[in-house]
DNA sequence: GATGAATGAGATTTCATTCAT
DNA sequence: TATGAATGAAATCTCATTCAT
């Protein structure tokens, strides 16, 4: 609860993250450590988890982790800034929306790549989402993602003629997370066609009402 | 080695909850307590909320604290427990949901209903969807709770011969969720008529595919 | 509503007792906290003795006290196993109890072996005797440890013809507990002769009522 | 933790204890609360009882506790006082005691005495062999009364030209205390022939080595 | 006389973070 | 680079005692 984030105080001892050149050992180690973390995340939650989660399921020690992150922030900071890369690229990445079967399949492809995105990164995303992180960085990252992933959304919606608000958008991410998060915490394979094609033609109605006639 | 028999001894002091007579003032400090716990679970989550907080924003000491409840826990249970009545009503009073206008005015009944309830147990609501609960009990009745409205959906559904499986249902609750959410957290009057209105539209052409022609 | 999992998490930090492997500087921290566990117990008793107490005695934290116990029950139990070790030890090694000068000297030698046993875990015993302690695992190996000495007097006594019944031996053993907790309490030396032959004649004689005649 | 004894403040509300005059109502009340204190105090020891046990165990409440007793030690007090009157009574009628008969009758009305007295006020005198009690006052009645005792066994000793030194009386002391101890935590009938002839024939014997000749 | 309610000091326990080897 | 050990601030919980009705 004492070191805080790096204005507080200079980092102390080995600086962490980034900053230092790392060989082959070291890398694996931190590797280690973010993968366990996401584990432990998914477990118990980014908040409930707790430093010593982490270690032990990376089978090292708490001196180990503080040579590689400041803090449990930090480590999320990057997860966080990862997994903000993959959703912007995302939102870049789409196409317009139609009601027609070009525009159901361009959905489709972006809903999977969500779900893939979230395959990999839920645990943080969860944390965003659930309000769980203090950080005020760490949460513009998600903000700003989000935002762009249901600005594109928007902007390829109305593209179409689709009167598509903020409201409606809103409710569409809130969905998509939940019923990834659903899924992904259950195990099921995301890239299940039956999966997959029933989210798309639930989110492609709620849209434009008509189901897509597929054959016509 | 004989005589002092005994095994971690029972709580003591005043027994908590429902379990002793309360008077006037007892019964009024604890509904300060409750309403108290609720606030600050809204604003910091369940999980991070402090009891101290609570005894703060009730305006009581810590001891009192524990003369009402075991522990936050139990002062989530008492509180979840309500919750749950009120959602298994809600599952109970459930009418059939057809495509026409009658359907969707059922729907919006429905929906109505259940953003009161999340304007009042919001938080309790959301630290069951967010798995930040230890207690098995409460976890269970949480559990109930959503599977009785989700069952219910699903049966007016198939009854208007919708094909509803276990995944749109699924995905539906899990927006219902977030979205009201959403509108709490922002302080959105949930019994605004625009509202409600775009919320029962979204998911009833999510089920339904087509618009509901209002004038036909 | 899902992933939290979890109830009542292990205790984690590290986890305490036998179950981690210690290195010099760990033994050595440990061996402090039961030392000054053992005096902080003989001044005040086990139960009135607060970890506070006992981490001051030992020049630590209170976080170090639960790097190695999980409470100060589990600390009483590790001592408790080792003194239950060296009563058994002595019950098992006592010879046959006779009325003659031979069995005055085996009387005597069990006498003192009780007695320094109790000058090492005295305040452990008397947590036994006055049931201050709650842990069934805890009390089970004090009745079992005490049982094991009285029926062995009980056998040897038996062995020579003096009708030794449960009640003659209870009294036995309830004074030599009371006994010892006086020497050592007021800081007699237990191995000073006068005191270990004032103990063992009155014994002696309680059993076999005449006095031993030494010269005989 | 606070009010202390009598000497840091003045008595507050209604002054406690025998200052004052009680009617009827008031009388069965106290008596309540002291039969209730005996209770729980056999039960769980003097230091573990709480004020809490022992107004439900009497059926009243926190506030009548202390309309009768400033404190817990102040309950202890007044049973003490007690206690210690009739252990000074018994050391006072102690007859000679002699290795023959007639001293064996002698010292088996003392023990009686005894046996009925800690039937009644085991708890106060286990509180004050073990050291359980902080108040100077209290603990000096149990030192004197037990001293009185002990003398007097000492003097009727010697008296009878039995050698009886300090170390031989006060083993004689602790195992009367722990023997009745037993007896009565285990609901053993004190006044059981049988019983009392056990205990008698071993002290006698322990003083006088011999057995006594009943029919000679 | 009696009682439920309230209090707060103090005890226990957890855990992020730093340190010495 | 790695690690076990140590720390202390903060959180939880208990209970003797006082207060208002």
């Amino acid at each position: 609860m004492t070191g805080g984030s790096a204005s507080k105080r200079p980092p102390a001892g080995g600086t962490p993250t980034e900053q230092r050149e790392l060989r082959a050992q070291g890398r694996r180690t931190m590797q280690r450590l973010r993968t366990a973390a996401m584990k432990v995340f998914a477990e118990r939650g980014y908040q409930a988890a707790r430093v010593d989660d982490i270690v032990r399921a990376a089978r090292t020690s708490h001196g180990t982790f503080y040579l590689y992150f400041a803090n449990k922030e930090d480590l999320l900071r990057t997860l966080a800034t990862e997994c903000a890369g993959e959703l912007n690229a995302l939102a870049a990445a789409m196409g317009q929306i139609r009601p027609d079967v070009a525009g159901y399949a361009e959905l489709r492809t972006t809903l999977e790549g969500f779900l893939r995105t979230y395959e990999r990164y839920g645990p943080v995303i969860r944390a965003w989402m659930e309000g769980q992180v203090d950080d005020r960085h760490v949460n513009r990252l998600g903000l700003d993602a989000f935002l762009a992933i249901a600005t594109s959304f928007g902007r390829q919606l109305r593209a179409s003629g689709c009167r598509s608000d903020e409201v409606t958008v809103g409710a569409l991410m809130a969905m998509l997370e939940r019923f990834a998060y659903y899924l992904v915490s259950r195990g099921v394979d995301v890239r299940a066609t039956a999966t997959l094609e029933t989210l798309t033609t639930v989110v492609h109605r709620g849209f434009f009402g008509a189901p897509v006639v597929l054959a016509a």
